[in-house]
DNA sequence: TCAAATCATGTAGTTTTACTAACCAACGTG
DNA sequence: CACGTTGGTTAGTAAAACTACATGATTTGA
């Protein structure tokens, strides 16, 4: 029965699926759950003994869930633990406790930075490092939550002594699209890149001539206005609907970008950024530590 | 020479004494650090042969970075390859590759969601999530980057139909904080807890006989005043000036807090962020997926 | 400079472990 | 009662991990 779906994480589907497993295979199972790091250094022999049940049978679990051998489990285990994530993938749900929802939803944002390190383009944010690097004014778009993001950003970029501004109202961002020209350049930001106006203010910034480049799913239809496309592609998430690891996702990508640029420019930069940290200095209460 | 200290990726430290290794254990390290995937399901013949050394070489490689064997070595692998995160821990450095920036910044954020996972204390989650959901009126305060995260509070208990007020400026909020009372509650976040005027808003809002809820470190002064402390540790990072990987923490936290609260409150909460998604339903572009 | 000591690494052997194969005994079902 | 399912027993094998020892190289010090 080793369907062809892949498995996030091995802990979760034998969670899943304990119930419709044989009776000593069950009791394998349990173990190796509940203390899957002590398991994954065991012998064959050691936790056999420990479920009460014969060598033959914890090899049978192994292949039952679709693995070659006792050995594979091992490392699928250490897998597990390492991500410290039983509930990669799993949705919150209304009867959870505070730790199961906390675990669920570290668990979520885990997979999406994993999901970012794999899919993240870097040939495209070295091209909008080198965009906004030379761009005679940044304008930062995003809307609703992408809005926040846009924010840092703004904020990010002026502590680099660039020309950035974030406009949360789409009114205005569209007034400020139409009066780009070319030399500028449109950061657009969107979880989901499905809002009329921000794609309407894609279109128009790259009428007029600027350089459009945009954070969003590669399917969507913002996507399509795209100069420099950065995608980030990820999984809904729709309780509370808010979309949080979205966000983690695009604040990561917003970090690699700036910080390419500052490494682009060099020492003048950092010497910049230095005098940026320097000026709340007086502000901080010295510790002792 | 097996040293106290705790490695958080085995790759990164392989990386950082292959110079200090003896030249056969070298080679070993070489083929360990360029395809631990590979290594991690080799038997000590296979990795010995391939990098022309002997078998017990291999196997005092491993006692050299202080493991217990072989096997103790592919589960360390393991662990490695699963965070998919060669550079936790490493600092981004001005000759690094975009690549190698992306790698090592999304290695720390990694790093520190499992942080969080480890640290969070739930008791103090909880009883924050009850405490502003039974406040008459919620401050919420920060400064700098934590600003940007306050915003994002705001934005978040209001679409629960909470009263919350992000403050940027700190005058403001001390302002607000003054006229505070009990009943009312103030969240106040601070990546390291330093800031005097945070610092200040905190003492004051609670000499009023509002409750303090604090996110920030444990051993900051921040953390001294307050009633409820959810305390988020972590590591500095000090490349280019920015806690980047603290404010994901913070973001998670926040995350968390506000569903567990919309879960406290249960199904009219439910209906009542479904309300709040409809709201833009008609400014989105239908996808035909 | 040359012997002693230490270090680096290979050879050979032992023990443990994973895995296979074949068989058999309960157990429940039609 | 035949029959498939489940799972234990036994025994054996191959390979993997690990150990002890030997040897050649390198350094050290009188």
């Amino acid at each position: 029965m080793n369907e062809g779906k892949t498995r996030s994480s091995l802990s979760a589907y034998i969670i899943r699926n304990l119930d419709e497993m044989r009776p000593s295979e069950q009791k394998v199972g349990e173990i190796v759950i509940s203390e899957p790091e002590k398991v994954m250094r065991m012998s064959i022999a050691a936790l056999s003994d420990k479920a009460g049940v014969s060598e033959p049978t914890v090899l049978r679990f192994c292949r039952q869930l679709g693995l070659g051998g006792f050995t594979d489990l091992k490392l699928a285990l250490a897998t597990d633990v390492a991500t410290g994530m039983p509930f990669v993938d799993a949705d919150v749900s209304m009867i959870d406790t505070p730790q199961i929802v906390g675990d669920k939803m570290l668990g979520t944002a885990m997979k999406q930075l994993n999901l970012v390190k794999s899919q993240l383009n870097y040939d495209q944010v070295v091209a909008a490092a080198e965009v906004i690097g030379s761009a005679r004014r940044i304008d930062i778009c995003g809307i609703a939550q992408s809005n926040f993001v846009a924010a840092e950003v703004q904020h990010r970029l002026a502590r680099m002594g660039y020309c950035a501004i974030a406009m949360a109202d789409p009114h205005m961002q569209l007034q400020a699209a139409a009066s780009m020209e070319a030399g500028d350049a449109a950061l657009i930001m969107s979880f989901a890149g499905q809002s009329k106006e921000t794609v309407d203010v894609a279109r128009l910034a790259r009428r007029v001539g600027a350089k459009v480049i945009v954070i969003s799913r590669s399917t969507s239809a913002l996507a399509q206005e795209a100069d420099i496309l950065i995608n980030v592609d990820s999984d809904e998430q729709t309780f509370l609907y808010s979309s949080s690891s979205t966000r983690i996702a695009h604040l990561m990508v917003i970090d690699i970008l700036t910080t390419i640029l500052a490494i682009n420019v060099g020492e003048p930069m950092i010497e910049r950024l230095r005098r940026s940290r320097l000026a709340t200095n007086e502000y901080w209460i010295p510790t002792n530590e």
